[in-house]
DNA sequence: ATGGTAGGTCTCCTA
């Protein structure tokens, strides 16, 4: 996040949300500098950092009631926070473990964590009275076929293996939460991330959509819109994640 | 069939 303060500026400055929601911050909360963004009206930040690793943030024009931040494995990660905005909607902002490359928690123990920190999700999404509440973050998983350039190359990739996306899907069902982004934007290949390994992003394409935003039924009205920021994978110094947005009337 | 890049830091770990 350090490193792409003046990308999140220009970014800021040229679509001015009301909202920003950051993941993998990569700093503690006091690497975190807000001034810059007070500068832009963005006034109500809370932080939930880590040294080095994880760290999520949610950038606000509007006041918020509070924030909480969940521990759902239990080990001290920062990969959630949540606040509640003054008109009364929840944000709760995620970033899921990535799970490491073999998709078996046997061999690979960041792959049972990511299963088990999905799984949280869903057990805590399950219990909540859901409505005016909005869920974003990278999931680090691409439900869908075409939420990646080729479904059956990828089958045996984390990110977007049958048991992620299941144990994904489950804490979209089971909390009832509307996938707005694919709501809005049905058909076709979308995605959020290219990897850095690939030198011809653009080119070659082979991304995948890992970036979401949720939202409970009630928020869902027919003025809404969602874009994902395809561009930015393309500026100076760039993140392998590009902006995903979405536009409610509230 | 394999390796490719990036960031933060413990010169390696995670993505």
């Amino acid at each position: 996040m350090r490193i792409r303060c003046e990308l999140i500026l220009h970014f800021l400055r040229a679509q001015a949300p009301d909202i920003l929601c950051l993941q993998e911050l990569k700093a503690t909360e006091e690497q975190f500098v807000s001034k810059d963004f007070e500068r832009l009206g963005y006034i109500h930040n809370v932080v939930r950092g880590q040294k080095a690793y994880n760290g999520v943030a949610i950038l606000s024009k509007i006041p918020l009631n509070f924030s909480q931040s969940l521990d759902l494995l239990g080990n001290g990660d920062a990969r959630h926070i949540a606040a509640e905005l003054v008109n009364g909607v929840i944000i709760d902002n995620f970033y899921v473990p990535a799970g490491g490359y073999e998709p078996n928690r046997e061999i690979n123990p960041k792959f049972g964590d990511k299963l088990d920190y999905v799984a949280a999700m869903r057990d805590w999404s399950r219990n909540l009275n859901l409505r005016r509440r909005i869920l974003v973050g990278d999931l680090n998983i691409a439900p869908l076929e075409d939420d990646v350039w080729s479904h059956k190359q990828l089958l045996n990739v984390v990110s977007h293996t049958p048991e992620e996306v299941n144990l994904l899907l489950s804490v979209l069902n089971h909390g009832d939460w509307c996938d707005i982004v694919r709501h809005d934007i049905s058909e076709g290949k979308l995605y959020s991330w290219w990897s850095y390994r690939s030198p011809n992003w653009d080119a070659a394409d082979k991304g995948r959509r890992l970036d979401h935003i949720w939202a409970s039924r009630d928020l869902v009205r027919d003025d809404h819109h969602s874009c994902i920021l395809r561009a930015a994978r393309g500026w100076q110094r760039p993140s392998d994640h590009v902006p995903v947005m979405a536009h409610f009337e509230i």
